[in-house]
DNA sequence: CGCTAGTCCTGTCTGC
DNA sequence: TGCAGACAGGACTAGC
């Protein structure tokens, strides 16, 4: 499940080979696509300059002003191959062919995720909440964030209107390392646990970044990798384990339709 | 307006 | 062995 660390890292991986130019972008399931604001003609000739993200969305740059936009959903990878590789994998969708020998893959088993061809993207994520690598992502934010909220916190946490980019994995970590019940009513979080909360969130999705992001079973990076980061998760996905800090085993419960892992001795 | 539950989707796992 | 059902959840939407 691509969240922030999982997309910063294919980024990272694209801009390492741009510029590229395109030849073709070969569309193999029409509803892939979930908004065309130009034709897929005027990408060929063109060149990609620039890899770029905002939150969990992957921003391709086109030199005439045109922009790919890849949101991976659950089960999305999006990877460098070369074009004689002529081995093609089930639920491609979309195939982009470039220069230099390459070709950039879009693959999708679950189709959650998809494809937008934008010619503005301010206003397409004008919605989205800051980014919380950012300077402007601070106790005080976060605070204004949560106040009147009854809500429980996980589930701000993955409001994407309000913080861009976390997801299941992270916002159990990252209420982990506060200390923090993923169940605790938003508005009563205090002072010191806010900052702590804020400094978790950022500390985790650094290190993720890291080690390229967690691979549970789909995620691949844009070489086509697992990440590494699932070696390093405190709470995600180890229910009933020992807990790091005190070694009771871990609980699990539901929040929001959503799995939740926490410490009950360590987190208040 | 805030929040919950339902929806989309398919590979994987569990139980009979 | 095979099949049915549960489960995973990001983002959106209907409804209370």
């Amino acid at each position: 499940m691509p969240e922030l660390p999982e997309v910063e890292t294919i980024k990272n991986n694209l801009q390492e080979i741009l510029p590229l130019r395109i030849k073709e972008l070969e569309l193999r399931r029409e509803d892939i696509l979930r908004c065309q604001d130009y034709a897929l003609k005027e990408l060929a000739g063109q060149s990609i300059e620039e890899a770029s993200r905002r939150g969990k969305y992957l921003i391709l740059a086109v030199n005439n002003g045109l922009f790919l936009v890849f949101h991976l959903g659950m089960s999305g990878r999006l990877y460098i191959q070369e074009e004689e590789n002529t081995i093609l994998e089930p639920h491609v969708h979309v195939i982009i062919h470039l220069d230099k020998r390459l070709k950039l893959l879009y693959q999708d088993a679950r189709r959650f995720g998809g494809l937008w061809l934008l010619k503005d993207i301010d206003s397409f994520f004008s919605r989205l909440g800051k980014e919380p690598l950012s300077e402007e992502f601070c106790p005080p934010y976060l605070e204004q964030v949560l106040q009147g909220r009854q809500t429980a916190i996980k589930n701000l946490l993955l409001n994407q209107n309000l913080i861009s980019g976390l997801g299941n994995i992270y916002a159990d970590e990252a209420l982990f390392m506060a200390g923090i019940r993923p169940d605790r009513q938003a508005a009563s979080l205090s002072v010191r646990e806010i900052e702590g909360l804020c400094c978790g969130i950022k500390e985790v999705l650094t290190k993720s970044i890291k080690y390229r992001g967690t691979t549970f079973r789909d995620y691949r990076d844009g070489k086509r990798q697992p990440g590494e980061f699932q070696n390093h998760l405190q709470v995600y996905g180890r229910f009933n384990q020992a807990c790091p800090n005190c070694g009771q085993p871990l609980k699990r419960t539901r929040i929001g339709g959503r799995s939740s892992h926490y410490c009950e001795k360590c987190q208040h």
